[in-house]
DNA sequence: GTCTATACTGTGATAGAC
DNA sequence: GTCTATCACAGTATAGAC
């Protein structure tokens, strides 16, 4: 029935929107519930309980995840910096725009909470994405990607954490990439350099 | 008198073990009471609650990691390399060597609780005491700072989240130095490299 | 199928007796 | 100082009204 979807996208949008207010874990659910004319037992019959909201808040998040990521390596560049910087834009974006989000998504900040696979789907798909993309432009092996992944959130988590609505990290995203391409640039032999 | 300040370091130290046992939300007042043979209202003898504990743990691993870093950089190397490759081995130690206590001080797992200033003032030395260590080596100026800061917190972030008790990122640290000082050497003019 | 009232357990915190 | 008792609030289970 499309009422009870209805209901539960409802439900998930004004949780986002006490997430954003008081943060992920600063909202009852007889909160949540007001904010939709319910009471809290009412929840029930739309998610298992707190922990399947924030499971249906990580998959919508995932799934944005997926989009934004599909969306940066979508374009038809050709040659690989304009490629990585694409990507990199397009993850320190992401985290910037919602922090929140960010949070649920790429820090364990929910005391004993952790996604089900099914929401985490989305996620591994993109970083499947990734990878099949940096091959596309000659770049592979796990220790290159390694490195590539800890730049890139390094970079997001110091932004978001460190300098909130600013462009401090953001802004050497440009350097970030010159500085990794020159890595790949200098290292032929992709997992082979340490053994 | 020296019996108050024992059995505070005795709760602190019951604290510190159920972190360990069922993470850092995972225990509540009245289990941490049980450890040192009290019951909860005991507790606010010692601290003015959980965030208060919290807050004591906070400042213990704060001055526990300015010591890591202050060791590390004390040695009577003399070249920017291996200077780089002890500090960022030194972080990644300190972050795999008791994850609970890196997730404690440098992710925000604690719903809607922040540290001091008194506790946070050890980490906010320690950074300092980095950044006058790369100043010596010629290393200066903001954006290079917050590129080493975002690559050894990314090399940090993703051992611990990814890989916990294996040495992925780890083993990726001289690589990262590599790449850090190779940025260091085609940028001369430390912050007018991107105005 | 939706929603409510009610209540159970556990939490951090407080008041006051000893 | 340490206790018991209690509070307000949390997430959640159940029973039942419509």
């Amino acid at each position: 029935m499309a009422r009870r979807e209805a209901t539960r996208a409802a439900i998930l949008q004004a949780a986002w929107d006490l997430a954003h207010e008081v943060g992920l874990t600063g909202f009852s659910l007889r909160e949540l519930a007001g904010r939709v004319g319910m009471r809290a037992p009412s929840l029930y019959e739309y998610f298992d309980g707190k922990d399947a909201i924030y499971d249906a808040m990580f998959a919508a998040g995932s799934r944005e995840f997926l989009a934004a990521i599909r969306g940066a390596l979508g374009g038809d560049v050709t040659d690989p910096r304009s490629a990585l910087r694409a990507a990199m834009h397009a993850f320190l974006d992401f985290a910037t725009s919602d922090p929140v989000r960010f949070q649920l998504l790429f820090q364990r900040s929910i005391a004993g909470w952790e996604p089900s696979a099914d929401a985490y789907a989305p996620a591994v798909e993109a970083y499947e994405l990734s990878r099949t993309s940096l091959a596309a432009h000659g770049i592979s092996g796990r220790r290159r990607l390694d490195l590539w992944t800890a730049l890139v959130s390094g970079l997001a988590h110091q932004q978001v954490a460190n300098d909130p609505g600013g462009t401090r990290w953001y802004d050497l995203v440009d350097d970030a990439v010159d500085v990794f391409l020159s890595h790949v640039g200098t290292t032929t032999d992709p997992d082979a350099i340490r053994p």
